[in-house]
DNA sequence: ACCTGAACACCGTTCAAGT
DNA sequence: ACCTGAACACCGTTCAAGT
């Protein structure tokens, strides 16, 4: 706050005067941030390759910008534009030819899916180009455990940490061709 | 750390004879918590079954726990328990006949879906009884949307937010049926 | 070898007072 | 209607000093 304060040349005590506390003002910035993903989507005539392309850039623009991250644990802000993303994904169920209480339990899953990879990766993906460094420290951890007491890690261990984005995007299709009649 | 310090009876600052610092503490923390899953893990004779209830294992002892979440999104700690459920995984989907490089993708997802699910619902858990009453509180915020502009979630508003575990195992049995060899 | 205690450099937030 | 500034009640951590 009193760096906010200073940014805007202002006294850090100045923003109680608009929002009630910390996590308020992170909801509404939180919400902001999700402007680029409403205004880039770009509908198909494919249900499912809409829920795709919608979680892709959802997924990266909380990555770019993990503000609202946090915040969303503590439960749905119900404000416009995660209202909207809700909308989305929910009306492209249906087209898809689910019904409600099973399109919710898919929506549910896409979402979590999606909100839990973002966090996840945001902290790596924040290092930057030190991120595949990161990885290859690991991997070299991973290549010198005991073969005897974790076989199958050792075995792996050159591969694991593959680009996080193969990982999410694998997922996602697994889940959508699961949950999503085709 | 004051707090832990009053707890032992000892200066807030000794912790810091044994630990480099909080981060430090919790890594170590985190691992102790995750014994009930390494400890209460029953293998079969089916990789996909001992896949699922370990992770259904993992994410009720996190949510019971969390103490180790935080940390969990900085990287791997690399600790006994956690290198135990990693080599449970690994040797599970190397079981049901996965190669390595599809076998480290599958458990990414797989690890990623439970460690999100956990992170999601850990507040509301926590929280007890009141999650039901949380949980209706939010379904009459959806019902009273425009449905000109959310007719989907509109629709869907009294269906929202079931069960979590139900959520969480649909998820990680399209997961499962989807990535590993069945 | 381990702990203490003062201190540093921070936090979010409240509230009376200002303009 | 909005901002200021002092103050409250906290943080994690360091470091010289103690035993």
């Amino acid at each position: 706050m009193r760096a906010l304060g200073e940014k805007l040349g202002v006294d850090p005590t100045a923003v109680y005067r608009h929002f009630t506390d910390r996590d308020d003002l992170f909801r509404e910035v939180g919400d902001r941030t999700l402007s680029p993903v409403v205004e880039g989507f770009e509908p198909t005539t494919d249900p499912s390759k809409d829920i795709a392309s919608l979680c892709i850039l959802l997924r990266s623009t909380l990555i770019a910008n993990p503000i609202g991250l946090q915040i969303t644990a503590q439960g749905p802000t119900r404000r416009p534009n995660e209202l909207l993303i809700t909308e989305i994904i929910l009306s492209s169920l249906k087209r898809s030819g689910l019904k409600v209480p099973k399109a919710v339990i898919a929506y549910h899953t896409i979402i979590e899916h999606t909100l839990g990879s973002a966090w996840l990766d945001a902290p790596l993906a924040r290092a930057g180009d030190n991120r595949l460094e990161t990885y290859t420290a690991w991997r070299d951890d991973y290549r010198e455990l005991d073969p005897k007491v974790y076989p199958a890690t050792r075995a792996a261990a050159g591969d694991l940490y593959p680009a996080s984005e193969l990982v999410f995007e694998s997922g996602l299709a697994a889940l959508i061709s699961g949950l999503v009649p085709h």
